[in-house]
DNA sequence: GCCAACGTTGGC
DNA sequence: GCCAACGTTGGC
């Protein structure tokens, strides 16, 4: 299993909404970035993942979900009134993916940027790297479990 | 609203 | 293949 981190504003597609999905589930789409499709194209059933809320009043990690289905071509990218519609995809090679995912736990508060820099173990995290604009961020176990950690310490969270 | 940082595009 | 211009992201 691997551990993960997306970006999303909440104004956008909050926790909130994907706690108050049918099924809790909803389809992560709309990714427009090769690094970010590649990683999602290695995301594995169960992966567990940070939701983070950015460009918003609290920004940081609010929450966990996991990938309910594994990527599987983002119809977003052929439908013309999307604003994810991309012209030069095709069904015969999609160029863009998307994956589901499931509500897991909601924090009790968010655990800020400034909380995260104080991590020795972030220190390499392109996350908190300054004009990092990747949307879908690989975690290392070791990084995961520090956040957890963090917020357990806090009483964000019960471990 | 500002602005630094970044990814993408397109002319050459 | 280079690189300037552009649009977007995202913290502040």
């Amino acid at each position: 299993m691997a551990y993960w981190l997306m970006k999303t504003e909440p104004a956008e597609c909050s926790i909130d909404d994907i706690a108050g999905a049918p099924d809790q589930t909803m389809r992560w789409d709309g990714v427009r970035n090769y690094q970010a499709r590649n990683f999602i194209r290695t995301m594995a059933l169960g992966d567990q993942i940070f939701l983070y809320h950015s460009s918003c009043a609290h920004i940081g990690i609010v929450g966990i979900v996991e990938v309910s289905k594994s990527a599987y071509p983002d119809p977003c990218q052929y439908d013309p009134s999307s604003a994810y519609f991309d012209p030069k995809s095709n069904a015969e090679n999609p160029r863009w993916d998307a994956v589901d995912v499931r509500f897991i736990d909601k924090f009790n508060a968010v655990i800020r940027l400034d909380q995260l820099r104080q991590l020795s173990a972030l220190a390499e995290q392109p996350l908190l790297r300054k004009g990092n604009r990747l949307s879908v961020i690989p975690f290392s176990a070791e990084q995961w479990h520090a956040v957890l950690q963090l917020a357990a310490a806090e009483n964000i969270i019960r471990l």
